[in-house]
Formats: structure tokens, C-alpha cells, sequence
RNA sequence: GGGUCGCUAGCUCAACGGUAGAGUACUCGGCUUUUAACCGAUUUGUUCUGGGUUCGAAUCCCAGGCGACCCA
């Protein structure tokens, strides 16, 4: 069974599904593995019928801790440690810091065609609804605090209270530390020294915690949020799934607490570039913008969908992993058309699944494939009219729909080209100078590169059908196999045993430069 | 130091107690205006190691190695 119907599998009556994040800074394409696992199933509760809502929580009152290297820190140095809903919008468009970074990832969300049902925690805390929970955990510190002890090992002091307000004279959520509570108000510090990344203003006194003047620490929010939204299954990323982390504690803390058996939980793992995590401090990986201008929306959530949450996915947009990813998704492609003819309803396989749940819409939109790492190579030759070079390659007349596809594809191709190619990847045509390349010609290769420049000074018009022709008559002539001209060619103008079709390249070239290299290849 | 997950063909992965497979790469062949395309075929394994359970282990258990990650 595919990993997201059996996780559906396991449950009876009304679910809802909740993933969330904090909006700290721009997001990189390993949040959306979170987004996408929950969105599957979701998706396949719906798919068997059963009912269920998906829900997406912004955790905006969470304090800014770090100002990102793309940002400038001076501007923003003074807002570390305030919530990120209060700190200013870093462009234009929002109206904060918090919304800024949200509508970039749901924009994420819209291309991938991921529909939740979004909050924010700062309205529930503006609007009270988490007012009975903060008095709840306020009255019962000693419950949290066990926890903690229990699960991870962190002692809290006996007069400690799981509550942050917002300092009324600085604006500080990160740096207020609770001592006490009376039923109707905290007694709070601003300590300068209790974070190692901004100071507290020293401030002290009472007010009240409920409205929105501050945040429950986040573990405790977690399981406040579980109760108020109704969550019923929540997964997290390994990070907060070992023993002894964040959702043991978090699931401790509900258990103690509310006498209720925390949502249903397991871990996915991390994506990987090149074998390593990616992070947004060290520069490595890209963001989820960038991977979204890179792949199709249903090829991204192919991507994300095909291995199991709890297998790490290695994806670096280099030309091995882009191209196999596509062809994968065109096999598939195809190996649904091939069903679907036989039977219009067809019970899709274990494999074909991924496929279903890769569709940014309920049903599988099918096309005519072709070949991606063709096309980056169709796009390199230069002049070419691709359009009417994919119709001839392709064996049955193209509809308007397979050519939809097919222009995604070219963008993507032209895409990937631009900005992610490595030179050896490249088509390079050695224009100024001789490629290396030429002494690996042999000398059956040099005679025929000379017989070749004969036979082309002759021709009496220069364009790719001719030069096509002249260059098998050549290897005629002189009984040379292809196999042997062919790379002489190549090595000639890119330095490479193969390349695209050798006449219409050489009909973009001048004749007298053309004619000229392959003379001067023949003689190294 | 403690923990989690992983290790299967050159590469990417599947098989989850019942004959180890696919794609790709490689190799070879075909394609008589045929060259990053296409078609066909062959080959590829101490399933990380060592023990154990079992009629039977890639699969379950124990120990070790290596790697990624988390916590301290």
C-alpha cells in the first residue's frame, strides 16, 4: 500500500490534519516536505472517503531571534526578541514581518495547489482563545515543568511559569521571565541576560497574560493549539521526533495536562543536497521560490511524494537529478495512458499513486512526453525552430493540451540551463579557439575531416539538409563508418564525442570559418 | 557521550518472512541523408560485517562498522 493510504488507513471518523510554521525568514525547499507529506494525507483520507479538514497554523508570535544575512541587520537588530507579527515588513506588500514571509510561502502553497485552512496565532491570542489555556497552564506550572524534567531533562525553577508577556516598555516577547500569578495577572521581569542574542530592558511588574500580552512557550502552545484547532494527526520533521525532543515533550505535556492522547505523530526526514542538510545560514539549498521556478508544480510534489516520509530525499538540481526526475514522472505518465485505454476507471497500482497524488487537481492530466534532457539539448543548438523540432520527433499529431506541457517543459529546460548548468553541460561551440579535444582524432578522422572541407567548399548552398548530405556522401567516399566521422566533427567545433545533429549545426557557422577549422583539426 | 534513521547492481531506488528486481549507466549490435534521438540484446550482486531465531532472512533479534541528523 502506498505510505499515505495506509497512514489513512488507520483512522475512523472525523480527522484534522495540521501542519504549521514559523515565519521567520524566507523558506527553504525543505519545509515543503512538511507541507507536502500533510497535504497527501489529507488527500487520502479524502480519497477513502473518510471526513477531514486540513489546517495550517503561521506560529507569528514567536520571537525574531536571528535577523537573515539577506536582511540588514542594522535595521533590524532592534526588533530581535519582539514577535514577529510586530516587527516591520522587510518589503512591500505586508504589513509586517510575519505576513512578509507567509504570502511568499503560500505562494508556494497556491502553485502546488495545497488548500489548508489558514490561522494565525496571533489572531487566537488577540482574540482570547487561548485565554482558558494560559490560565490552565499557569495554574498548573508543576505539570509542565515535570514534564519537561521527565522527558528531556531540563529543570525548570519551582517559581518558573510556562508564559512570555510582551514587555510593556520594550516590546519583548523572548526576553520576560514569569515568577507568579495570582488568577488575573502575571508578575513578570525583562531580564536583560536571558538570551544570548538580545537584552532585555529590565522592566518589571504585573499584567495580565490573556488577549494577546504574550505567548505560551511553544511546545506548551503546541499542545494548546491541538486542543483549540481539534488536531487529531500532526507529524514533525526528525529534528523535533527523537526521544526526548520537542514533540515527546509536547506530547507529555498533553498527556499530563489534558488527560488526552496527543494527535497522531511519526517523523519525516530531512531533504538533502549533496548528502547534507540543508540550512539557510550556511548558504547551501535553495529556497522553496527558487525549486518552485525550477520544477512544474506536480513534478515538485513527485519529487516530495514518491519517497516515504521516512526516507531522506536526495535532490540537487543538477542535470542527473532533474532529468531522472522527469523521465520518472513520464514513465509513469505513460504507464497510466497505457491503463486508461484499456479501462477508463482503472485501479491505480502502488506506483501509479504517487502520480495521483502528485496532480495539483483531482484528476491525472495526461500528454504526449517528451524526452526532458532532449529538449535541453534541442534548446542549445542554436537557431533551431524547437517547436516545429519537437513536432517531427514526436510519432502522433500533438494536441493543444500535450503542447501546454511541452512549453512548461521548455521554460523549465531554459531554466535550468540558465542557472543551474555546469559548463561541461553546456553546448559549447569553440568558436576563437581549438578545442583540446582534437588530438584524440585519429587519422582516418583528420582524412576525412580534410575531405569533408573539400566537399563543402563545393556546395552550392549552405544550409543544414545540404551540409547533412555532404557529410554521408563523404563518409561514402572515403568507406569511413560514421561512428568514426561523426566524432571527428565534434571534436572539431565542441570538443566533445557527440552532439546534436551535425549538419544543421554547422549551417549556423560561417563556411569560411567551418571550412577553415575542420582543416586545421585534421592537421593537429 | 546519549539517541534516531539509513546502508541492496557503477548510480538512483524497489522488494518488508517465501526464486533479489526496475530505471539509468556500461558493453555489444541495429538504424543504408542515421548521431545528445530511436530500436534490440547481453552483463552486472558476500543485500555493510559477524552472530542468532526460522523449514526458509535483504526483511525479525543481538553486536560491530560506516554515514546523515538530533540532543548534551
Amino acid at each position: 500500500m502506498f505510505w499515505a493510504d495506509k497512514i489513512a488507513s488507520k483512522f475512523q471518523g472525523e480527522q484534522v490534519v495540521n501542519d504549521s510554521k514559523t515565519p521567520s525568514g524566507r523558506v527553504h525547499v525543505g519545509s515543503l516536505r512538511g507541507v507536502i507529506v500533510h497535504d497527501t494525507i489529507y488527500r487520502a483520507l479524502k480519497r477513502a472517503g473518510k471526513p477531514v479538514r486540513f489546517t495550517y497554523g503561521i506560529d507569528d508570535f514567536d520571537a525574531l531571534d536571528t535577523v537573515p544575512k539577506y536582511l540588514d541587520a542594522e535595521t533590524f537588530a532592534p526588533y530581535l526578541g519582539a514577535p514577529l507579527c510586530n516587527v516591520p515588513s522587510p518589503g512591500a506588500g505586508a504589513t509586517d514581518y510575519a505576513k512578509f514571509y507567509s504570502q511568499e510561502f503560500f505562494e508556494v502553497f497556491d502553485y502546488l495547489g495545497v488548500q489548508p485552512e489558514i490561522y494565525y496565532l496571533r489572531d487566537f491570542y488577540r482574540q482570547g482563545k487561548f485565554n482558558d489555556h494560559i490560565d490552565t497552564f499557569l495554574k498548573n506550572a508543576h505539570l509542565v515543568r515535570e514534564a519537561y524534567k521527565e522527558i528531556s531533562g531540563g529543570e525548570r525553577s519551582e517559581n518558573w511559569y510556562p508564559f512570555q508577556p510582551i514587555c510593556e516598555k520594550c516590546g519583548k516577547i523572548a526576553t520576560t521571565e514569569v515568577t507568579d500569578y495570582n488568577g488575573k495577572e502575571v508578575f513578570y521581569t525583562c531580564k536583560p541576560d536571558a538570551t544570548n542574542y538580545t537584552q532585555g530592558c529590565g522592566h518589571s511588574g504585573w499584567m495580565s497574560p490573556f488577549d494577546g500580552n504574550g505567548k505560551l512557550p511553544w511546545k506548551v502552545e503546541w499542545v494548546a493549539k491541538w486542543q483549540i484547532v481539534g488536531v487529531t494527526i500532526e507529524l514533525a520533521g526528525k529534528d523535533h521526533s527523537q526521544k526526548g525532543g520537542s514533540r515527546d515533550v509536547a506530547n507529555a505535556i498533553c498527556r499530563k495536562t489534558y488527560q488526552t492522547q496527543p494527535p497522531f505523530h511519526a517523523p519525516y526526514e530531512f531533504i538533502l543536497v549533496n548528502g547534507t542538510k540543508m540550512s539557510s545560514s550556511k548558504g547551501v539549498g535553495s529556497s522553496a521560490k527558487d525549486i518552485a521556478d525550477l520544477l512544474p508544480p506536480e513534478l515538485l510534489r513527485f519529487l516530495m511524494l514518491r519517497t516515504p516520509p521516512r526516507t531522506a530525499i536526495n535532490f540537487a538540481p543538477n542535470y542527473e537529478t532533474t532529468t531522472r526526475l522527469f523521465r520518472d514522472y513520464d514513465t509513469a505518465i505513460e504507464k497510466y495512458r497505457q491503463l486508461i485505454a484499456e479501462n477508463p476507471n482503472p485501479e491505480l497500482s502502488k506506483d501509479l499513486l504517487p502520480l495521483f497524488y502528485a496532480q495539483t487537481r483531482e484528476t491525472i492530466k495526461t500528454y504526449e512526453p517528451f524526452d526532458f534532457s532532449t529538449l535541453i539539448s534541442l534548446l542549445q543548438v542554436p537557431h533551431l525552430d524547437i517547436k516545429a523540432e519537437i513536432a517531427k520527433r514526436s510519432e502522433v499529431e500533438l494536441t493543444a493540451a500535450d503542447w501546454e506541457t511541452i512549453e512548461t517543459r521548455i521554460t523549465a529546460a531554459q531554466h535550468w540551463l540558465d542557472n543551474y548548468a555546469d559548463t561541461e553541460e553546456k553546448l559549447i561551440l569553440y568558436l576563437d579557439e581549438m578545442p583540446e579535444q582534437v588530438s584524440q582524432i585519429d587519422a582516418a578522422g583528420s582524412q576525412y575531416l580534410n575531405a569533408l572541407a573539400d566537399n563543402l567548399a563545393a556546395l552550392e548552398t549552405w544550409d543544414g539538409e545540404a551540409l547533412q548530405t555532404a557529410i554521408f556522401t563523404t563518409t561514402k567516399a572515403l568507406e569511413i563508418s560514421p561512428t568514426s566521422a561523426f566524432p571527428a566533427i565534434y571534436y572539431a567545433f565542441l570538443g566533445k564525442e557527440r552532439g546534436p545533429k551535425a549538419g544543421n549545426l554547422l549551417s549556423y557557422l560561417d563556411r569560411e570559418f567551418t571550412i577553415a577549422r575542420l582543416r586545421a583539426a585534421a592537421r593537429v
